[in-house]
DNA sequence: TAACGAAGTAACTGGTTAGTGCGTTAAATG
DNA sequence: CATTTAACGCACTAACCAGTTACTTCGTTA
């Protein structure tokens, strides 16, 4: 019987999420189609054979990565508890956490993208991750109402298009550090950069949906 | 001699100019690293070994295809001719012609998104650009200046930082249609979804900027 | 304790792909 | 018209890479 914090010879469990947080990184840094099976099996200290084993195939293995990266954002943003707060504040706290979020994941930004340049096919066989976004929209659309009912928010913003712009102005900023940098002769990434793009979008939101 | 309008068999421009289109296709569709070389030689009725005198390497093709696209945006930009224009419509029509200009164009999206994902290190040696982009800054700023002088926009916004925010509300949208349509059960796509998306842009833009 | 299933390994395969060597043919030049 | 230059094509190669075969080792349980 293995006793649990003995280091085992054998660790289905660890094996497992070793490849999965290697696959992460590997796909994360190349994409899909320029991500390299030997090397997410080397990263892992795993044998390539054991991708195989545990995900089938590298295109099952990259879409339980994203599933994993979904979960994980969606989970993260329930936490907020956004409920408590008053609407302006709580709207606020959100584009922030967005923010801060796609800064300190910045794997979760490249998988969307490699996902959505693959026309999202490996997203369309996964059925876990549309519940989650739909406890999304739900809790943008309590803040808007919420914040209508106090007077300090207009009514008729749909939630969804809120929704879509404040990830946007986040994660196109992001995305596009690289570009931006050159073509804009600045540097995106410096933390006053960071700061002032913060500002500007809680800015930016806010007056979009100020009375 | 060549005899303008006369068929010839053979012609370097012509030549160069169709494996040029085929690459910007193959590139937008697959990005650089799945791209194949072979598909865009036949795709550009050429022989592939065309492809390595005229350009070098897979490489420098991606360059100079990138290369052609954001001069190609840029100068679009710049028939605008928004200096001619009212502050507020000048700024809601290159809002617009952003929007329009990616729809239209979707190839620019994918190809900037491969770029970033190699950190923009083809764009690091192409000096053109530059000077492109300053230009459009500058636009922007001078409207800023225009409409706070008609005293229809408030002063101390940042033009660079519009000018991400602008190209940010289109961009994502439309670079992450399959993941959003998957994730907000939405058709991203049809005619109405893409009004009212470009409406709220607008909405979006004009009440940032508004006193 | 035997035996069985699951974890793990190394070496290989078949197909693919960027890039080339070398020969051919059309057009420009003098 | 002869010669040179540049466009063009065929067929090849060396490296790479996803996936597999055939095998060993460990842990669990009848």
């Amino acid at each position: 019987m293995a006793v649990a914090g003995k280091t085992k010879q054998r660790d289905a469990e660890a094996t497992r999420a070793r490849i999965l947080a290697a696959a992460k990184k590997e796909f994360a840094k190349n994409g899909l189609g320029g991500a390299r099976v030997d090397e997410i099996a080397e990263r892992a200290k795993a044998n390539k054979r054991m991708i195989y084993h545990y995900f089938g195939s590298k295109e099952e293995l990259f879409q339980t990565v994203l599933e994993a990266a979904y979960i994980d954002i969606r989970t993260a943003e329930r936490k907020l508890d956004l409920e408590h707060l008053p609407a302006r504040e709580a709207l606020e706290k959100l584009v922030r956490f967005t923010w801060t979020y796609y800064l300190k994941n910045p794997e979760f930004i490249t998988l969307v993208n490699s996902e959505n340049l693959h026309r999202g096919r490996h997203l369309k066989k996964s059925d876990v991750v549309t519940s989650f976004s739909r406890n999304l929209v739900s809790m943008v659309g309590d803040i808007l109402e919420r914040g209508a009912d106090e007077g300090v928010f207009r009514r008729g913003v749909d939630p969804t298009q809120l929704n879509i712009t404040i990830a946007a102005i986040g994660y196109y900023y992001l995305t596009n550090r690289y570009t931006g940098s050159i073509l804009f002769e600045r540097d995106y990434m410096s933390s006053e950069a960071l700061d002032e793009r913060l500002q500007f979008n809680i800015d930016t939101v806010l007056r979009l949906v100020s009375v």
